[in-house]
DNA sequence: ATTTTATTGTTATCTTTATAACAAGAAATC
DNA sequence: GATTTCTTGTTATAAAGATAACAATAAAAT
């Protein structure tokens, strides 16, 4: 089955939100219901969810805890999935807080890092580890995700370290676009560039 | 002159690695070597510069210098725009530090916070403000744009005072989706979902 | 029992974004 | 000086994504 990567992107902030709804008791949901949630049409979420073969109940709507579930079958492995962070430094600290305990199937189990201030101690319970490691530790502990928080100057390595330790996505935060075989899936995220385009928004509604 | 939302995120990239090569001493620079920085086609870059309204010279390229300029004033404004942080979180503190004197045109000027253990001090040289000032320091420190990264549940209603405060333009890194005015600008970015989304295609990869 | 209402599922259309195609012309080569 | 090469600028086409339209139908109302 394909999906087109934006439905991918909103069945993970359906289930984010649908799981908030399904603690606080509610059953069943209307398209209109989601749609409201995120600020989207309800065509879009009928449409997102068609796409991934599910049937709501006509008049009663989705199964909320059907729906996550399905949500759940698509974007997770079974067994879940590994993943490090490149760089301890401000921003790897914020993500390793942040993401603990939060997706069950994504789980951050190291940091690799070349300062040796850094290594050889925990933080917020996660091994920091020395990057000479990474091939090893990658294949013992199972990782196929990595989170580049590296400065920009350091990612083209990193990444290459990465590919060489086999790993299968990456995440990338350092505003380095990185060159990468075809077989590696490859995100990234431009955090100046993103506040550029809220730059250039506002000055036009200014001007 | 209208430029689509793609185009205008390109131009942020171009503009950050053509200072970089502009530093190294080159002057002039082709398309397809633009491109290559990026990974991006030749043909997608002649056509953003095209929809900007700049012309390069026959097998010269681009004036590297006049092509800064020009997307410089496409996406700042001549005195720059201040920026405010909302929440002196883990996230908060990085951006914080990260940004200082990156970009001169858009200047992190204030944190505010509800915590009063945190407020009334400077992080990294920028003053950590209760939000209760937040009306009177957007209007005396002339800030148009927030960053928000306070939690989950509180995402709301910090958009609402900055709304309230008649801010121009909203990065919300909480990953509740806002509902806003039409006159203000929103960009948001969810880091869940971009971990998702890798984790769905490293998955697909694997099978 | 019939009609109305509300909601899904799906196809059709529109919009945005990216890629391809190619004419025009300057520089380099012959 | 003529020819070839390379690169821009722009139009044409394709692909991805969002929205609109609407048939089908279960439940509710009459
Ligand atoms: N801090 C932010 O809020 C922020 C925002 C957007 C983007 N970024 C990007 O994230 C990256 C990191 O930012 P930061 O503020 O956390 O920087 P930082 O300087 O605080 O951290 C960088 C870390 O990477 C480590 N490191 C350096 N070279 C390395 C290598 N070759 N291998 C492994 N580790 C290495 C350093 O020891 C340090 O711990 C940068 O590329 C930056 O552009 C950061
Ligand atoms: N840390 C990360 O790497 C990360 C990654 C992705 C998304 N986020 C998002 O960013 C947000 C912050 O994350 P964090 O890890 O920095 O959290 P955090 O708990 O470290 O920081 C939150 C800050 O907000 C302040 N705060 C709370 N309520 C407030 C209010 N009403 N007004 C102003 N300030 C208030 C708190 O005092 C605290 O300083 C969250 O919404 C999270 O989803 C964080």
């Amino acid at each position: 089955m394909h999906l087109p990567d934006k439905t991918v992107e909103r069945l993970s902030q359906y289930r984010r939100n649908l799981l908030i709804i399904l603690a606080k008791g509610k059953e069943f949901i209307f398209s209109h219901e989601i749609a409201q949630l995120l600020h989207i049409t309800p065509v879009q979420v009928r449409r997102d969810i068609m796409l991934i073969g599910y049937n709501g109940t006509l008049r009663k709507g989705y199964d909320i805890k059907e729906l996550i579930d399905l949500i759940g079958k698509i974007i997770d492995t079974d067994e879940g999935q590994n993943v490090c962070i490149m760089g301890l430094g401000n921003l790897g600290k914020a993500i390793m807080k942040y993401f603990s305990g939060k997706r069950p199937k994504l789980k951050i189990v190291a940091a690799f890092d070349t300062n040796q201030e850094k290594t050889g101690q925990l933080y917020a319970g996660i091994p920091v580890i020395h990057i000479d490691e990474l091939k090893e530790k990658v294949r013992s502990m199972n990782i196929s995700i990595g989170i580049i928080t590296v400065p920009f100057d350091k990612a083209g390595e990193t990444a290459e370290y990465l590919v060489a330790a086999e790993i299968k996505g990456i995440l990338n935060f350092s505003s380095k676009p990185l060159n990468l075989p075809e077989t590696i899936y490859l995100e990234e995220y431009d955090m100046v560039t993103s506040l550029e385009k809220v730059a250039y928004h506002t000055k036009r509604n200014k001007q």
